[in-house]
DNA sequence: CATGAATGAGCCTTCATTCAT
DNA sequence: GATGAATGAAGGCTCATTCAT
């Protein structure tokens, strides 16, 4: 029975992936996604260019990883989100503070997911289903909003593409201004603030 | 009278500036950024390689010409509308409507203006110039608004970042998914709404 | 009889010449050998390109004509020199002289034909004319002096490579060391000394 | 025992750099210093071009490190001559004799080292190096020589550029004249007794 | 003849991917 | 599986020369 040599295998095979992973954020980190080279990978990972391609097809697919590996922590808390027994603006808040939150600690992210160009199709496609995701999750929770009457009645889908565009514009001015640290609470603040109650003055 | 002649050439450098400008333009929704060749914009140009140097010193400077060209009508209208005599809250609809409008237009411009990997430093440094110019109008819109009491005091240049962002997204959803036309009116009236009156419904 | 018409035809055509001539050495003190490119003789000499090459075929053309207009004289020199009365040291030393007197005047010369590569084919042999030609006047001198007893039996031939090449080493040298004024009189005194005296001390 | 493969990966990288640079040595033979191409380095060299960018990080340092390898030897031959225990004449005739054996080897050295144009900055300043390292031991010679009063006082600066350039000279007439073999015995001889004795016969 | 814009072969360099060991 | 040197297509830019006006 080699299921135990099998197992192991696939052990290694998990570690292995994860070590690259790791190296491909460090390089990213390091020299963005333009200079994102496969020979600085390997370096980074301690392995081998050829090593690289026992485990990703080729450079698409390595990224592909990454973007799916990072990205489904975020998936999940949004779907906690989601899933949370609090009120609809609470969850909007919830979303906002946890994607902010993780686009710093990630800002690399913040290019492949955001950005269109410079990256091949499967990536685009990758990326787009990225976005789809928290898209719909966000429509999701405005939805429950709007069925609530908690939120005035906007079309769920599109109101999430612009509060989500907000936040991408706010990390990238920020990323842009390279004025660290990223986001802070009086941001998420401001960004609701906004959202909830709009620029007009009333009564 | 050599004037003649040289007006002349000087209208046929423009002509020639504008066919290379439109080649591009070609190009550049064929093929994308990452795509954009000076073979294939010679091509599309129907002259050689070596002519796009007598026009252009170089690929940077061809793609700055392309976001100078392309942006600066947009750039004259914000300032007409902030020179308008309107209130601020009609100035903020008209700017939005024009900015949607032109990315709905100009679709490749959005990823040169939005985007900042892939681009060589002088191309972002363009870019850059061009979004901070949006920036500022859309922030001094709202600074009136918030001065003379129409809008809640929200910080200017974030709250344009935000608001920026949010068209941004809402662009790029579009064009992720292909569905043309890109922004119609109930986007743009929707658009403003949310960011009018915000989400809460009020008693 | 279009004798007139020819004649002027030929003057013109001389003029041209010379002014493209004089364009070229223009170019040539500005921007050194790499940098003589076609487009900056047509410029300096306030015609455009295509002119260039109704008076000369190609480049290599133009730079065998600069190399015959500008060694003319220098030989001509030379010439005179042989054929002087004075004695064959006399005549070494109004050589040498008139040697590096012309390279100091014309330090672009000394690239051409004192190099040799970088050079196409034609230019290589016109150069090497030039060089052989003053080689030979230089070696007649010494072979005169030798005759006379008064020079020790060197191979003429022979010798005058030695002392060409020593000249060329000493402008080249002060032309690295961007010593201006190339070549001065105690250069000269020192230069024949050497030749005439040798380096040894003698009881 | 890493050290094995490590010594093995450093002589195949020293192999490989010789192979390359024999191919340098082959393409600047047959196609001089301006025909001097990776593609055709390459070529020679039975390797693609992309291999020469794993050795030489450009065609800068493969020319530096031509020069370098080259000149290496011949340098170290000078100093031994210098160290030798022998008088300055005849320290001077080892000199000559080295020089003009080597640059009689490597024709295609003296190119690179004696002239000046074509040469991008740092190759430029590489060669200058070599040159100048040529004749500070050349005058140095010359400065013992005069200290010990068997040479006239002349400068030793000078007076090493001047017999280098006659060296130069000698072998470039030879390379002109596809003289083989470039220098013998008797060029040795007469180059000396010029410099040593001079031209006059004395009573 | 003059013009000068157009031409396009030529050259250096990069980097994802392969494959012999 | 690991290695990493070899690969070679691709791409930006130059400049001598031509030719339609």
């Amino acid at each position: 029975m080699p299921t135990l040599a099998k197992k192991r295998k696939t052990e290694w095979d998990v570690m292995m992936k994860n070590a690259i992973f790791e190296a491909t954020m460090a390089v990213l980190g390091e020299y963005g996604f333009e200079g994102l080279r496969m020979d600085r990978v390997a370096k980074a990972a301690e392995v081998s260019t050829g090593t690289l391609y026992n485990y990703f097809k080729n450079k698409d697919e390595l990224l592909l990883h990454v973007l799916d590996t990072r990205f489904e922590p975020i998936l999940q808390e949004f779907l906690k989100i989601i899933k949370s027994n609090v009120s609809p603006p609470e969850k909007l808040e919830a979303f906002v503070r946890e994607f902010l939150m993780s686009m710093q600690h990630h800002r690399s992210l913040v290019i492949i997911i955001l950005s269109a160009e410079g990256l091949s199709l499967p990536i685009k496609t990758g990326a787009n289903e990225k976005r789809e995701s928290s898209h719909t999750i966000l429509a999701d929770i405005i939805k429950q909003g709007v069925e609530q009457g908690l939120f005035r009645p906007f079309d769920p889908q599109r109101t999430a593409q612009l509060i989500f565009g907000a936040m991408h514009g706010l990390v990238q001015s920020r990323i842009d201004a390279d004025n660290e640290p990223l986001i802070v609470e009086s941001d998420i603040s401001e960004c609701m603030d906004l959202f909830f109650s709009g620029l007009n003055t009333r009564g």
